[in-house]
DNA sequence: GCAAATTTGTTCGTATGTATT
DNA sequence: CAATACATACGAACAAATTTG
């Protein structure tokens, strides 16, 4: 008599689906038909159970379908240590292209939005300047066969305008924004710090990348470029929906083969 | 007129928690007060609109007292790329407490529990075994002022144990398993690649590491190391729940005083 | 194209249990 | 022990989305 009713159920449909009992995809029994199979339970109690299940991410629902056994999309893993052939940072630039194709996925990249902003708390603190400052923010979303696969936004100091003009233009920067502000700036990219963290989606997030409303997490990287002096030159804030990305550091000597993956042969196809 | 009911309720309560209105800590209106505040509605739609702050994890919810402001916990940030001092990689035996002893907290790491076990998906993938092949399994909890902080399994190639037969006795291994492998077995490790996830926590994660029931979520690090010859010496998956724990990866140069971070003069102080 | 049936989503009311003060 | 506040459970009704005939 220990755990509640909900979490019963919940516990049973959790044992048939991590055992492979009810596979992804397959419909559960309705609401209606889960409140016989469990003891006459009330309707609610049933929802409740299915609720548990939603936000762990092992079901989703449909209104007028039913309750389905969630999909795992197979993850588009990607490098952020230094890629040892571009040189730049893992996930810039052609990096994210070349590291999409080797998986025979196709990239895409919406062209970048610009606004001048004042800064927020964290592009202030990783650029070392009062809360409030203007920025140069640049917004961009990628895709990956046609489905949202990241949200990034890039802030750079406002006195780069001067002598990189297309960094306040809403234009794709051809060559890449890091070796844009090498040749104008001079400000060479030498390094950087990647800070990884996890959350729940907001609800902007949530409705852009179409998430099953509970269970998917997301993960956000604050990735601030140093050039040699030391100096900070972006802050660049990217979101990731954790069910469709894998991150990768590569540390000191790895085999190239693991460093740099084969194309999957399993083409992950999304969910439904 | 678009929303329905519960999320108008949930959207106001939000709105007054992230403008800093109702600050951490603070609590909220009781269920039935929060009836009366908003257009008497019933109290399982309010408690509907509180389940929803509850999973974004805005709010925590206590019976017999009430709901109450989530506070944001200072997390830990943890350097992963290797230490420039050490040469270890982060996390790493001495990197992970000289890392908490900068931060002034205080670190503690559980006797491990050791196990033969028949290889999982993941460590068989990683150390290029069939499933089901047996691993040595070391598995630890780590705490930072006494309160868990991380859960680490590592898995080692059963062969090992003929030279190395500490990694099969449940005891702390002084100088660190990465530098006993390398004087027992010869194993030098030059690298390593770390594979980071997030998801939402099992039941047992969420009660090991008390975590209030939702809106907190994991961080999954899989880390397989190397040595000189490509072969993979080691897998370790590592579980840190995302309140308390931030992960860094510095990659080229990164300047010192950003590299280790000075000692927070905020210190965290947890919930409650 | 429309109407009916099915299924999940929202909202209400009520009662009782359990934890804390 | 009593009061307070959240947790669980039940039943009922209608709404909204989808499929089916």
């Amino acid at each position: 008599m220990a755990d509640p009713m909900y979490r019963q159920i919940a516990e049973e449909l959790r044992r048939q689906i991590e055992s492979g009992e009810l596979e992804p995809g397959v419909k559960l029994p309705t609401e209606l038909q889960l409140r016989e199979l469990f003891d006459n339970a009330s309707r609610n109690t049933v929802r409740d159970a299915i609720r548990s299940l939603l936000t762990q991410g092992l079901v989703t629902t449909r209104p007028g379908q039913g309750t389905f056994v969630a999909h795992r999309i197979e993850p588009f893993q990607i490098t952020l240590s230094r890629d040892t052939d571009t040189g730049l940072g893992g996930g810039e630039g052609i990096a994210y292209r070349s590291a999409a194709l080797a998986q025979q996925r196709k990239p895409e990249a919406s062209t970048p939005e610009v606004k001048i902003q004042a800064a927020d708390e964290v592009p202030a603190r990783e650029l070392r300047v009062p809360a409030g400052t203007s920025l140069i923010c640049r917004h961009q979303v990628l895709r990956i066969d046609k489905k949202p696969w990241s949200m990034q936004t890039s802030f750079y100091p406002i006195e780069f305008a001067a002598k990189a003009p297309l960094l306040i233009q809403a234009v794709d920067i051809e060559q890449g924004t890091v070796r844009y502000v090498a040749e104008t700036l001079g400000f060479e990219q030498v390094g950087y710090q990647d800070q990884v963290s996890a959350r729940p989606p907001n609800s902007g997030e949530v409705s852009f990348f179409k998430l099953p409303e509970a269970g998917v997490v997301v993960i956000e990287t604050i990735r601030t470029a140093y050039e040699r002096s030391g100096q900070p030159i972006r802050c660049t804030v990217t979101v990731w929906p954790a069910d469709r990305n894998r991150l990768v550091y590569n540390i000191g000597e790895v085999p190239k083969e693991i460093a740099s993956p084969p194309p999957s042969n399993d083409p992950g196809n999304g969910a439904g």
